[in-house]
Parts: C-alpha cells; structure tokens; sequence
RNA sequence: GCCGGAGUAGCUCAGUCGGCUAGAGCAGCUGUUUUGUAAACAGCAGGUCGUGGGUUCGAGUCCCUCCUCCGGCUCCA
C-alpha cells in the first residue's frame, strides 16, 4: 500500500495504481509533489495529488500542448515532406511551426483540420518514453528532421522524453493528455510566417496558429468573443466615430485627426496638463528637428539612427526628433541649478517621429508620427524617492479617471552579471532600484519582478492596462536614466557648494497619446463617458418650427462649455435619432412645438432611450454631474 | 524588412469560365414631405476596378513591378 493525500485527503492505495484510475472524468492531468505529470504515472511511494482540468492555467497549457502534437501528427500524414520546428501552448490556445516548401493555403488547413478531427476521434493513446540522446539523433538524423536535431543537441541530459501517439513522435518534457479523443472541440485559426527561433538571419517557417477546447460549446464562445472583440477594433469603430483618417498619399503610420479626434485629444491634453501644473510641472516645448549634434551628445545618433528621419538644411545634419528627452536636457543645462530649486519638472506633449518597419505600423496603436506625454525630473538622489511615489500617484489616478480597473506592473531591474552592459555606477542601479521597489511596496502595489528586463540606461516601473476585454496595453512607464546626466553633463551645486550629477527620472503616463486613443476607443467600445465623447449633446428638432428654439438651447448649451452638434434638418425625428445613435453622441435633446411653447426640452440618453422632460437648468445640471463624475 | 492574404463609388459589398455600356445598399445632391424617440418618397450624380507594365482579338478577372491595408514574425537603444 502507498499512501497519498489526494485534494487533501490522506488515504492508501495499492502499489503501482495509475493517477488514471483515480482520476475524476475531467482531470487532464494532476500536479503530484508539486510536479505536473501525465494521468499514466505509476504511484510509488507517497503522493500529493492535485488535479488538473481545463479550468486551470497549467491544465490548459497542457490541453493546448497536446492539441499542437495533434496538429503536428496531421500536418506529417499530409505532408510527410514537412519537418518540425516548434509547438508550444501560448496565452489563447496553441501553434506549431512547420519548414514545407509550399506555404500552406487555407485550404491545407481545412484538411489539416479534417485528419486532426479523424486522428482525435481514433482516441489514440499518448505514451511518454524515454530515449537515449543518441536513439533520438539516430531517429531524427533518419527523419532528416534537422530543426528537431539543433533542439536536442541543445538538451544537456542523456535521456530525453517523448511523447508518441500512433506513427508520430515529439521530443517533449510534457505532460501531456493520456488521450486524443480528449480533445474535443478545436479549429485553426491562422496561418503566418516565423522566423525559426525568431532569427531574422535564419530560415522563414510556417506557423499555423489554433485553439482548442474540452466541448464545442466552449469553442463556440471563443470564437464569439473573437468576433466581439473584433467589432470593438478601434479601426472598425472608428469608421463611425469618424476620429482619424490615413491616407495612402500621406504615408503608412501617419495619422490625420479629424475634428471630432482632435476634440477627444484636446479634452484628454487639457485634463493631463490642468493635473501636472497642480502637481508642480512645468510645461515646455521643442523644436521638431534639431541638429545632428544633439543627438550625438545624447548617444541616439549611434543607437537609433536607423529609426531616424535625417534631413540636411544648408548641408548640415538634421533630424526629426524620436524623442524628446535631449530637448529637456539642453533645457536643464541652460543654467546653474542649486539644490534648492529641485526638484524641476518638465513636462511635454511631445511629438515625435519613428521609422518603425513597414511591417509593423498597425492603426492607431503602431505609427510613425505620434505625441508622448514625456516628462523629466530633475532632482538629488534624496528627492528621488519622494518624486517616484508622486509619479505613481499620478498614473494610477490618470489610468483610473479613464476608467480603467484593472492593472499590471513590472518592475524592470539590471541583470548583476552583465554590469558592463549598463550606464551608470553600481551604487546609481542599487539606489534606484531600490527606491522603485520601496514606492511600489509602501503603495500598496502588486508587482512582477523582472530582473535583466531594465533599459541600459537605468531601471523602470511599467504599467500596463488590462481592458473591458483582458487585453494589456502598454501605458505608464517610470525610468531611472543615468546615461543622459552623463552625457549632457547635467549637475546642481549642492549644500556643501561642489558639483554633484543630477538624478533623472524620465516618466510618460499615457504613452503615445495614439495608442492610448486606439486603447480608449476599445474599452469603451466607441461610447465615451461624457466627459471625454467629442460631441456630448445632440440637439434635434422635430420639425421646423422649432429650429429657432433649437438654435437657442444648442447657443445656451455651448456658452455653459458643452459640446454640441444641432441636427435641423428635414429627416424625420426618427431617422436623426438613429443617425446620432449610430455616432454614440451621449446625450440628444429633442425639441417640437411642445417644448418651444413650454421653454421645455427632451432628453435622450445613448443606448438607454427616452428620459422625458426637462427644463434647460435641470439637463444642465445633470451634465455638470456626470462630467464631473467622468464616467 | 520577411511570410501569407487583400485592394471594385465617400462607406459596406456583388461582379460566374477572360466576352455586351462594371452593379446594389448606405452616404451625397435636387425636389416633394413638416414629421414625436433607431432609416419618409422620388429623381440625379458618383468608378481610369490601388499603381505601372505584360499576355490576349478582348483584362475588374491571368502574369509581373511598386504602393497601401490586414494577420503574423521581428523590432521597441
């Protein structure tokens, strides 16, 4: 007998029981002593059990793994000439990377999809074996499965795992499901080029990406959610917000803001400015282009330059600037600074210009020309701490004022080892890194750790926000930086009356203010609170007779600071009803010969509908509120 | 930059195997309608089929070049 605790109950089992035969129906694998292994495992000796179903992480990952050697066995019936790169579990479901001659057209993939679904319904046994290093080369070099061959050469232990199902074979650490008719519901959803071990030098393969799920309920509410989420795309919605716009003939990652965009960035520019003057900022700003020379002193010429647009004005260098740190610099170094006038704040809603790769310029959210809400503290290493927790508190209230709830923090330090690598003394890193991480604790904040993740030139809080559908997107950022106090020469004269290197804190909260728009028009799904919606009141007439009083509310409307558009048109009511419904305008008032003989109005609220009638005072009054409130 | 897919009216889309003058809805314009909470009616106008080249008696349709967009890879000192 061998005893177990099994979900916490301790009982005895027979010698060499499998987890199989105590396992529930649901259980695709079990975490024993902490280790998560196949249902197959022999009991032995005393066994903590846990079990793993879909409903867990590492279940899923498990569910996925096993769905990409499916994947991976079919691709080997159809096309035996196919060699194996990959097939990894990722966050949403699985792929598999494949060396083929041809690349695979989506007509593959529905035969893909059909052999998988045949080999799945054959409910064949997945068996783990071991092999000696040299049988798999053997197996492998026989196969002429070479990418197969560089990972295991890679593998430093003399026996390797493998799972087999049927006439396929992977090199696996597993586990893995016990069971191909386990995997009940699947579908494969792209196709795309990869490089192998993401090496741009190296060979293109083909990954087909797919997800997969216990039933084909579960599968079927994935992809309504893919579609859900779809619709949401701020490309998709803008098209009826009518915010930006690109043009072919202006070039790929370059936005054009419409006047109602430009609304929406001035309500957001116009909150982040009132916030940083009342929390001691001081607002500056830079040229657009500045001389080679500059970036030059700030080390971006040689680090950066290929993502630089370059100009020559009177056969001297030029660039159009991709950051807006050297101008704040410069600012600083204008002029002697005592300890007692720091720390200074500067603050710019900077413009800059990228040349991010073709490949890559995506929407709103990857472009080339777009503005960062860059600031620089200058302060003495005392003030840091202070400043950092200032700077936090001013991103969690920004991110909570849009409406955000939900989010993620790294904290990126230096990897000790490559000390080389790095600007700065060792002392500047420790100091710093610390101070972060006493912000982050003293704040309540929960965090990740990610050592040999910081910047070269100092270490960084990122704040990531999740949104109404999980999804993160890169906002806050705080960063040590000690290459540019360095290279400007940055100093202020201390109590003791000697030179001493400034410290420089350099933070963004929103990021790129295009990004943080494509990422609000998600979350909202396209209806903005009233505070941020680029017109918050529509006023409608029902018939001509009342477009004098609908000129006069609209003109009471925009003296009392509201954001107003006036439909007076000859459509019928219901037609601008749903004009200014399709536009998510918040509000729309809607005025006959009733409310022109009361002095009256009628108040519509988006997606809610009819909320009767109101005098002008009371719907003012319920707007002020609500603005207030933002949400 | 690389791999794959796509580009037809302002927008969403149809256009068969290469074969009549390239269609529809919405939006626009004009007229009629004066209307009460998500689409009044009629008419008109709108296209070098992304660009340039090629094949062909004939190209929106087939081939090549470039541009742009989409999904990835990669990059984000």
């Amino acid at each position: 007998m061998v005893k177990i605790t099994l979900d916490g109950v301790l009982s005895d089992v027979e010698d060499g029981i499998r987890l199989r035969d105590l396992a529930p129906p649901d259980a695709l694998a079990a975490v024993v002593n902490g280790q998560p292994v196949d249902l197959a495992t022999v009991i032995e000796e005393y066994a903590d059990i846990h079990w793993l179903t879909f409903a867990d992480e590492v279940g899923r990952e498990i569910f996925w793994h096993s769905t990409s050697h499916l994947l991976a066995h079919a691709v080997k019936r159809l096309f035996p000439r196919a060699k194996l790169g990959i097939g990894p579990a990722i966050d949403d479901g699985f792929y598999y990377d494949f060396d083929v001659d041809k690349p695979f057209t989506d007509k593959d993939l529905k035969a893909i999809e059909k052999e998988m679904r045949r080999l799945a319904s054959r409910g064949l046994p997945i068996r783990r074996r071991i092999f000696t290093k040299g049988k798999l080369e053997y197996y492998y070099r026989f196969w002429g499965e070479d990418l197969k061959l560089e990972i295991i050469e890679e593998i430093e232990d003399a026996e390797i795992s493998v799972y087999e199902q049927d006439d396929f074979l992977d090199v696996c650490r597993g586990p893995h499901l016990d069971d191909t008719s386990k995997i009940g519901s699947f579908k494969l959803l792209s196709v795309a080029g990869a490089y192998w071990r993401g090496d741009e030098s190296r060979r293109m393969l083909q990954r087909i990406y797919g997800i997969s799920f216990p039933t084909a309920e579960e599968l079927k509410d994935y992809l309504k959610r893919l579609e859900q989420a779809k619709a949401s795309d701020h490309r998709i919605l803008n098209r009826k917000l009518d915010l930006f716009d690109t043009y072919e003939e202006v070039g790929p990652g370059l936005i054009l803001w419409k006047p109602k965009g430009t609304i929406l960035r001035k309500v957001i520019t116009d909150f982040w400015t009132a916030e940083h003057l009342k929390r001691g900022y001081q607002i500056v700003t830079s040229p657009h282009i500045a001389r080679a020379e500059l970036w030059k002193i700030s080390g971006h010429y040689d680090y950066y330059k290929e993502n630089m647009y370059l100009t020559s004005i009177e056969d001297k260098e030029y660039a159009i600037k991709p950051m807006n740190c050297p101008a704040h610099m410069m600012l600083y170094r204008s002029r002697k600074h005592s300890y007692r006038e720091l720390p200074i704040r500067y603050a710019e809603l900077g413009t800059v210009y990228r040349n991010e790769r073709s490949g890559v310029v995506q929407g709103l959210l990857r472009v080339r020309g777009f503005t960062i809400d860059d600031a620089h503290i200058f302060c003495t290493p005392e003030q840091a701490p202070s400043e950092v927790a200032d700077v936090l508190d001013l991103c969690l209230f920004t991110i909570d004022a849009f409406g955000y709830s939900d989010i993620k923090v790294e904290l990126s330090l230096w990897d000790p080892d490559k000390g080389d690598k790095y600007a700065g003394t060792p002392e500047k890193w420790e100091h710093a890194q610390e101070v972060l991480e006493q912000v982050l604790v003293e704040k309540k904040t929960p965090y990740k750790r990610i050592p040999g993740e910081a910047a070269f030139y100092g270490p960084k809080i990122d704040i990531k926000l999740l949104d109404a559908l999980g999804r993160s997107w890169q906002a806050s950022t705080i960063q040590f930086d000690f290459n540019l106090p360095e290279r400007f020469g940055l100093f202020y004269v201390g109590e003791d009356g000697s030179e001493h290197e400034v410290r420089v804190i350099h933070r963004a909260v929103l990021g790129s203010l295009e990004r943080f728009i494509g990422g609000l028009i998600e979350h909202y799904k396209g209806d903005f609170p009233l505070w941020l919606a680029p017109y918050q009141v529509a006023v409608l007439t029902v018939t001509d007779a009342a477009a004098d009083y609908g000129a006069e509310v609209a003109a009471d409307l925009i003296d009392s600071g509201l954001r107003v558009v006036t439909d007076f048109s000859a459509d019928k009511i219901g037609a601008k009803i749903r004009k200014h419904e399709n536009q998510k305008v918040p509000y729309m008032i809607i005025l006959g010969t009733k409310e022109a003989g009361q002095g009256t109005l009628t108040l519509r609220r988006h997606r809610k509908g009819d909320l009767g009638s109101f005098t002008l005072a009371e719907a003012l009054r319920r707007f002020k509120q609500e603005i207030k409130q933002r949400r």
